[in-house]
DNA sequence: TATGAATGAGCATTCATTCAT
DNA sequence: TATGAATGAATGCTCATTCAT
């Protein structure tokens, strides 16, 4: 029955299925959803068109994988155990200054996601619940602990776990998709430690009689 | 034989004008861009389909044009010389909560747009240029001048402005966009609230007991 | 607003659908439904396959469209006013040896529709009711009608309309069919002439003493 | 290394193949000829889809393949010996109540071959030669031979066996396809009577009151 | 022989745009 | 200017068939 052994089988099967999400990430990215074509994926992916359809069920569900994708891949690793050991600027800087920073590599993909959420009902339904949510959520648990230890002032913390997702977004994302040129490593990193600064001295329970530039906040979460 | 005067004649032009891109709006928010179709657009405007191209260079310019009302209808009078009048907490709570609140209304809009910009060189450049940037340049000046003044601490103004934005978007427009089910006024205004707390308690330049400019919120976040 | 007359489009408009209509008939017939693709149809009928489109709902809206041509054009002249005032043989001569041969012309086109009626549930409703019940319930009332006068001898009405048309079918139109030689006019006729006399030598309620070959029917069908 | 012996192996091949077959006339009647899809068909017999290729050319094969079986397993047995030793009426009612019968169960496939006839040269050629052409030559020779022997008046045998499959057919083959509600057996069985009644009616010598070979059909259409 | 992944030609349909009236 | 019929390029997807294992 000159059968391949199921496993190694398997192993292939996934692997051409990666190289086909990963052309079409690549070609989502470059044309939009809509401009995409099945045609150009599967060149890029060094198949024949008709393969696509042996791994997927179709082009909108490529799309649909990639979300998945992006959820495993890049954002369910943005709050891992060893972060929370950080303090909190440490954590805050890390989260956009490395985390996040993911999403810069995947924002075209991320936008090409945007689009189509506009117009189909299920994938928002997905995103909100696959990526949004789960995200927003972790980062608000953080900040409602940290408020809950003394060490933040009580206020909303979902809306400063979105707030400060927006202003990473704003600043580090957004201007890059505009086009405006890429912002050097150190001058990066400096933007990342000003919004830091900004976002924790909103925060600080009680600003310290004489902390350096911004924060003071670590002496004193608990008296 | 009764030729119209000139001036009547562009006036109806005009009116011709907004009306198919009145339609286009609704049409290209409703579908996104390259699901909606000119017949749909014609038909909504009232017109044949070939009436359009007398008005317009094809679905493109459409959007373009779309991109050019935007402007000058709702995002240039953000920051009007009225609002520089208030104070601060009353300037960024009107900014929130007012003016900014145009854009939920063109929100489908400017996704639209967004998907477009990812993959049409100068679109981008058209927004960016025409948008993005005089929004955040004038709310930087904004801010800049408050630093200066010393009602806000030094920092970088810029990104303080982007961030502010980010934040307001973050917690208004996308949970809006991705379904959320939409906030009751009340808890919209204590949602904005909050914000401009978080946001200004970061931008205090010395939270001290003696409460300069604006927020009250520092005082004991445990007796 | 340079409209042509609405009467001269509208004619204009019924010419082009036709001719599009006896394109896709020729089409389907040579090559069968599925085989037969719009880009050949609308090369037979000198038109942009796009045009097709302008005129019908799609490749089975033009079936369809085709089976209600035949209803309109053959099928409902099969039993007309004057054929009622023939005598019996004449009768059913003229049926099958004129009328009912419009079905020869017609033979590929309804095989075709005989495919699809196969496999089309609304098809087949639509052919059983529109064309299928309709000229069999002629049939069988003029049958019934000549059996209550006492013209034929009492028995199943439909059953011998349904025997009547299936006894043409098998000899005028399956032999065309499947390939046997054309017949020759004359033959033709004789044929004919045959297959009446062996239907109607069934119905006569009461054989001649002395008739020649086959029907001494027509005297006393009253005593 | 344990060969089976070619014999074994050739009952199995043969079982195989008649699966196949078996699976692809189901999937043919059901779906059509040309929506049906080998992959359905390699499913429907429990195989991959690359050993029907082992088996058989093409799906065009399998079609004719079929043609052969049908030849085979029903029709041919159409016209046993033992038929020819009853008397008329039960010759023909056998005939149409029990042997033709069977073609109501293969009607589905029937009529799919009836559709690549219209469009397969070939097998229609296969068709006439091997199904239409012995079977309506079996019957035409049974009828001469009653003629010659004085039961049934002199006529066209041929056009009489052809009349009598037509009428057959059209009374209890085509309403079944075009969706008429099924008969139950008792009035199906009334039917073929009335259906023999009417076609040897026409084929008495002589319908004198001296009824001589089988209907007491022609006494007293009216008292 | 059996398998099923890969193939790629082929097709119905859509839709922005043109242009004669 | 307005119209809307005509256009035809472009595209997602299907499926019979091949062939390496």
């Amino acid at each position: 029955m000159g059968r391949k052994p199921d496993a190694l089988r398997e192993r292939l099967r996934q692997e051409r299925r990666r190289e086909i999400l990963a052309a079409a990430g690549r070609i989502f990215a470059q044309k939009g959803f809509e401009k995409a074509t099945t045609r150009e994926i599967a060149a890029l992916a060094g198949i024949a068109e008709g393969t696509i359809y042996n791994y997927f069920q179709g082009k909108r569900d490529l799309l649909i994988s990639l979300l998945g994708s992006l959820v495993t891949e890049s954002l369910q690793e943005a709050l891992t155990a060893e972060l929370f050991n950080l303090d909190e600027q440490s954590f805050l800087a890390n989260l956009i200054g490395r985390r996040l920073e993911s999403i810069t590599s995947n924002a075209d993909m991320l936008l090409v996601l945007f689009q189509q959420i506009m117009v189909d009902d299920e994938l928002r339904r997905s995103y909100f619940t696959r990526v949004f949510l789960p995200v927003t959520t972790q980062l608000e648990a953080y900040f409602q602990a940290r408020m809950d230890k003394g060490i933040y002032r009580q206020t909303n913390a979902r809306m400063v776990a979105r707030a400060t997702v927006g202003a990473f977004v704003m600043n580090f994302v957004v201007p890059t998709i505009l086009g405006e040129r890429a912002m050097p490593g150190p001058e990066r990193k400096r933007l990342a430690g000003e919004l830091v600064d900004f976002l924790i001295g909103g925060l600080a329970p009680r600003p310290a009689p004489t902390g350096g530039t911004a924060l003071g906040l670590r002496e004193g979460s608990k008296p």
